[in-house]
DNA sequence: AAGAATTCCAACCGCTATATA
DNA sequence: CTATATAGCGGTTGGAATTCT
């Protein structure tokens, strides 16, 4: 009886399922803040009605800064396969030679694509020119992690392009070529895929103490290059818009689940993201021996954009009245609903006009 | 246009490993 | 050494998105 595991959680006491704009941001601000010392304790204290099991993924797969989105490229494939020849199904492995990538979205790629892609070679032998091109022979690091990792940034920065054109679906679609204007059903092109950046902090930086992430793609996190590695909300999924929105929409649930009107704190969180942010810029840049030149410079953009940022996220979601309602604590009016001008009529501009070290960069899901 | 089938992936589950008391 | 708590990992699945008929 009182033997065994106890569960994680009590699951009557939680919520589940995709995770809500609203309570990710919450995580990303808490997390800023306080790092993530206790996973079970987090969601308590972060006022999430998650368990800690949860948010530990949702963070690591697709809140942290460095996670890289989009859709893999050749060079990573390439490295998973021959990854998963000598390491087997051991993802978090596989995942720790890929900068950027998560097990979990690696597991994926893996179940959808490679074992196909595998399975077509073996029948069809080489039936596939440009796939056996560069897979097998030639850079057939064969296990040099370090080649892997080096072909992977050039991935990264091949991928770049590719980013531009479908980062901002809200889905990885499935035919990519001439996809830049023709939307899927009901997922128009401006249906944002966040693409914020509240600059790029790279996990060292502000949970350096205590990042229990195993994802070595931390050392890929310092590439200046803005846009390319993810970010925060640098969201593919199916951000399940509609009942993310549903969800902030409704008083009820809100005050059911995520009691945000009664947390002072996580909205003082919020004003104090930007600076906090600007610091951890600051330190990264520090600590990756980076140029800081850019320091003060970014701190001001990131500042600014940050704030108007949150002021549009807040907007956006609904919460913008509950917290003014409740606290009071819009500073500026005029800011209230001002879009970022990298995000204008829901349309968010290339990121790469966003200087890395900003916030700004962050797109969200449309306001229906 | 509509429904069925398929694809894909985010999130969950349960197990193991590790840390701590 | 044992018991318990927590983190991390890998397998599985639910259901949204997309394609097909």
């Amino acid at each position: 009886m009182g033997k065994g595991r106890a569960p994680c959680c009590d699951k009557s006491q939680v919520k589940r399922g995709p995770w809500s704009p609203a309570e990710d941001l919450r995580l990303i601000a808490f997390i800023q803040k306080h790092g993530h010392e206790n996973w079970r304790a987090l969601p308590k204290q972060a006022g999430l009605l998650r368990c800690g099991k949860s948010c530990r993924l949702r963070w690591i797969n697709y809140l942290r800064p460095d996670v890289k989105r989009g859709n893999f490229s050749e060079e990573e494939e390439d490295a998973i396969i021959k990854l998963h020849q000598t390491l087997g199904n051991k993802w978090s492995k596989i995942a720790s030679h890929l900068p950027g990538r998560t097990d979990n979205e690696i597991k994926n790629v893996w179940n959808t694509h490679l074992k196909k892609k595998l399975a077509c070679k073996d029948d069809g032998e080489h039936s596939e020119g440009d796939e056996s091109k560069g897979s097998s022979s030639t850079s057939s690091t064969s296990s040099s992690s370090s080649t892997i990792m080096s072909s992977g940034k050039r991935a990264l920065e091949m991928e770049l392009d590719e980013q531009k054109y479908q980062g901002f679906s809200t889905k990885k679609p499935r035919i990519l070529e001439n996809e830049e204007d023709s939307s899927p059903r009901g997922v128009s092109n401006n249906q944002f895929k966040p693409a914020m950046k509240p600059n790029e902090l790279s996990s060292s930086s502000f949970s350096s103490n205590n990042s229990s992430i195993t994802n070595s793609s931390q050392a890929d996190v310092s590439e200046p290059d803005g846009e390319k590695t993810g970010s925060f909300f640098n969201f593919r999924g199916r951000y399940s818009v509609r009942n993310s929105l549903e969800e902030v929409n409704k008083p009820e649930e809100i005050v059911a689940e995520i009691p945000f009107e009664s947390d002072y704190d996580f909205w003082n969180m919020l004003d104090s993201l930007s600076s906090f942010q600007s610091s951890g810029i600051q330190l990264q840049n520090v600590e990756a021996g980076q140029s800081s030149r850019f320091g003060d410079a970014y701190n001001n953009i990131a500042e600014v954009e940050n704030n108007k940022w949150l002021r549009y996220l807040e907007n956006e979601l609904g919460l913008d009245a509950t917290k003014d309602e409740n606290h009071n604590l819009s500073k500026n009016a005029a800011e209230s609903t001002i879009v970022p001008e990298n995000f204008q009529h829901g349309i968010p501009l290339k990121p790469a006009e966003v200087h890395p070290g900003t916030v700004g960069n962050f797109h969200l899901w449309p306001s229906l």
